[in-house]
DNA sequence: TCACTTCCTTGATCTGGGTCAAGGCGGCTC
DNA sequence: GAGCCGCCTTGACCCAGATCAAGGAAGTGA
């Protein structure tokens, strides 16, 4: 399974895509021929679900690969008595999909309406056996995959409850940031799903919203929307001071 | 870049490649054509490193792809104050590398003397992109290492210290089990990177082993030999009862 | 408009694991 | 074999975040 990218597409890779279905603009470049195109295309249908609903149980045969469309999902994992673990967050334009394998090692649950471009996994499959440059962009996404996978490792591992809140939002924020702020997000997770991917309880996670508020870092305008004037605030809560100097 | 795989490799993958250079069992298997055997064969080179010693520093260029054939590394990630969090284990076996990009976004370090099986980055990635079968056989890797690291996900995120310890030592041991027990393991990390890898600190991972040996759960033999007579005792400690159920 | 639900916030208290400090135990050197 | 050094263990205490508990706010349906 292949998720979780937190930087938006490159804008050259969409204009030549179809902005509904982004992994034929993920997996083929502009310099590529137009038959990869033509496949991808044929193969693809489009399915929707409700906010709250369960894509895949974790264990249960995963019959597709898929990109998102629209909305937010989640990857997670249990323990037996019930305890779980947000292991990845599915935006529009990251891909869902283990080739090779035919169940899935995770729950994926909507948390918001979401829409997936579909691909059967046969067609698909074939289709990266004939196409190095489709199954290259996919090791590369994989790759990219595991990175930030890692990173929120060293998040779970080593950061304090405040650090984990604010490199939240910083990295949604950085992934629908434009131009100059102040920067809004709707968060797609509820304050219970927060905590879930961040090793968190929801109390926590709510104080530490009231506090970063507080704190002048971000104000809240209801209970979903984000707004942060000022990105290096954030960063510099966030324990990482590297994130901070790559801010635009 | 792609490690971590807490299983053995297939051993009908073993016997026909050679043993002191994994991937080349790993990449090409049975009933491959031996031209690709050939061409690995001929770019690899040996290098070895003793313990303690640093192989690729955070953000260092990596400039060659390569698999362990003895001891152990770690890879890492840290804060700008110090905290650290190991977020892959390399074994015998396990392979480092990534396509595509020419700097180590982790720390590279030796924790016992190790030796690599080394490939310049150059003309390993031409052959990645001349041989499918090897291309696929890194993106199975890569996938599997992603699903070994969301699992550790959930352990950083969820469990309780004596489930991380007893986890961690249940992986090592079940790595190197044969046959039936008592099984037995040399700990390839000291106490320090346990703790690192574990998200915890030296003296909670001293005080678990400690606990652990009193239940009579495992035996220590000088500080870096560990007795198991029972894995299942052990995996009853994970939190884990998935584990437990897919034990020989 | 009122009951009901769902989700969030806030306060009070508890506790697992962190922190600080004091040894213990080889292995090495001289 | 004495002194030293690196690593590990153990004890005492502390605190960040979990847990328990009590509302608040916003939506929904009758």
């Amino acid at each position: 399974m292949v998720v979780m990218k937190l930087q938006p597409i490159s804008p050259s890779l969409t204009v030549n895509g179809c902005t509904d279905c982004p992994i034929r603009a993920r997996a083929v470049c502009a310099d590529c021929n137009d038959t990869e195109l033509v496949k991808l295309d044929k193969m693809k249908s489009y399915k929707s679900w409700k906010a709250g609903e369960t894509l895949v149980h974790e264990g249960a045969p995963l019959e597709f690969a898929a990109s998102i469309v629209s909305g937010c999902a989640t990857l997670s994992r249990s323990l037996e008595d019930g305890r779980r673990q947000i292991v990845g967050l599915l935006l529009p334009s990251d891909f869902i999909g283990r080739p090779g394998r035919t169940r899935s090692e995770y729950a994926i649950e909507a948390t918001t309406d979401v829409t997936l471009c579909l691909f059967r996994r046969g067609p698909f499959e074939t289709l990266l056996r004939e196409s190095p440059r489709v199954a290259s962009r996919l090791l590369e996404m994989s790759l990219d995959e595991l990175d930030a996978t890692r990173e929120w490792m060293l998040l779970l591992g080593r950061k304090t409850a405040r650090e984990k809140v604010s490199t939240f939002l910083l990295a949604l924020l950085r992934r629908t940031a434009t131009g100059v702020g102040p920067y809004r997000t709707d968060l797609p997770l509820s304050r219970e799903e927060i905590a879930t991917f961040l090793g968190l309880t929801i109390e926590t996670v709510s104080r530490q919203l009231t506090l970063l508020r507080k704190a002048g870092v971000i104000e809240l305008d209801g209970l979903r929307t984000v707004i942060c004037a000022d990105l290096h605030l954030l960063a510099a809560e966030s324990g990482d001071e590297v994130a901070e100097a790559l801010l635009p």
